[in-house]
DNA sequence: GATGATTTGTACGTATGTATA
DNA sequence: ATATACATACGTACAAATCAT
């Protein structure tokens, strides 16, 4: 009988339900401000509308819906000032987990970090924007996991979640790649002479021109 | 003109159950651990079990109590370290809040806090503790509301309700209160300076006292 | 402004999964 | 290890509220 379910560990079907509506979030199947009908939900996915429902409340409790009493569900849709203020969040977080993990990183995770940074030059070089960006998120995953504080670990991911939809397309914009590098190594560097201070204002600074960009992005948009 | 809804808002009776539960464990009523049965909870509180299960869905997102698939719910049971980490990211957010604080708030909004602060240093000298305390979580407020940044106000509140259960009796501790209001006093000043970085340190060190203080408190205590 | 239609909120029943003897 | 007991997860039914006409 667990023959269904073998594809991926989906524990409890709310938790798929969760994963699938924020996915189709996050890739932009649904606007922000875009309605979100329990019963069309639950007929989509082949489900009731009671694990839909949880997964709405959880989402809602993410901030990636927003959830009026008796007037639905609707993807939340922010403001340029709060999404300014959520990546201003994002750049201080990281550099929180930057400073941290040049005081705490172990001699292993430092040597990840450095082999994996060195080797993610090769795809600057030959302009792999998509692989790139993969090992982008592995990056500062790293950094987050460095600093080794869980609830630091829990605050920025669910900001990295809720901005998720503003990142689209951030390596698209000419000459972001190379330069994210650098701003990389100079996070590298000073991890690696374990300088807090400057570790966490180089990743200030690199947070900031990635919301730079993303912004222009998003209101260069017609929203 | 509906009456009710001006004096509360308790849109759903699933926000009501959330803050009842969350209510009694901050009180200590429901102990890190204990388990938390969906029907028991149904018939204290005289509804379904419905509104229980999507109360303690939206818990769990808030991290207060940990959910399980099929194996009910627990008060969040958080280790030492856990709790550490917690305190110390609550200095780092506060931290955030103070150095923007002393960027960013209007001349109305310092005002308000300075006349606070100056106010407050009565109760400390008649040692009224739980007025000081009333006073502080304003105090506080004003920092976070001061950042001017939405989403950083979110994560202060969130891990701030997180700690609240660890932070009873913090000003019980000898000298406690006088110590505060002197810290407080820097953060002020900084903050009437203009000094971001200042205030921002001084935000840190006085929460991490205010850590120390609990931490003490909690593994001092047996329950 | 009232009425009908649609959608959310709550109650409850049944089955599956977990823990215990 | 098998079976039994029990709590949870999901589905369905009904009530209440919102909106559209």
């Amino acid at each position: 009988m667990r023959a269904k379910k073998n594809l991926i560990r989906d524990g409890t079907t709310v938790d798929v339900m969760v994963r699938a509506i924020a996915d189709r979030i996050v890739v932009g199947d649904l606007k922000p401000g875009g309605k979100l009908d329990e019963a069309t939900l639950a007929e989509r996915f082949a489900v009731s509308r009671t694990p839909i429902r949880e997964a709405l409340a959880q989402l809602a409790a993410m901030g990636l819906v927003d959830r009026r009493p008796n007037r639905g569900a609707i993807v939340t849709a922010v403001s340029q000032a709060q999404l300014a203020s959520m990546f201003e969040s994002m750049a201080e977080l990281e550099g929180i987990c930057a400073r941290f993990s040049a005081l705490r990183m172990t001699s292993h995770e430092r040597a990840a970090l450095e082999s994996g940074h060195q080797a993610s030059s090769r795809l600057v070089h030959l302009g792999k924007e998509e692989e790139y960006e993969a090992y982008n998120t592995e990056f500062h995953s790293c950094l987050y996991r460095g600093a080794h504080n869980t609830h630091v670990f829990e605050l920025v991911t669910l900001t990295r979640s809720r901005l998720a939809p503003f990142r689209r397309a951030q390596f698209r914009l000419s000459g972001r790649l190379a330069k994210s590098w650098d701003e990389h190594d100079a996070i590298v560097t000073a991890i690696m002479r374990g300088d807090g201070n400057a570790a966490g204002e180089a990743a200030r600074v690199h947070v900031n021109k990635v919301s730079n960009a993303s912004l222009v992005f998003v209101s260069g948009s017609s929203d």
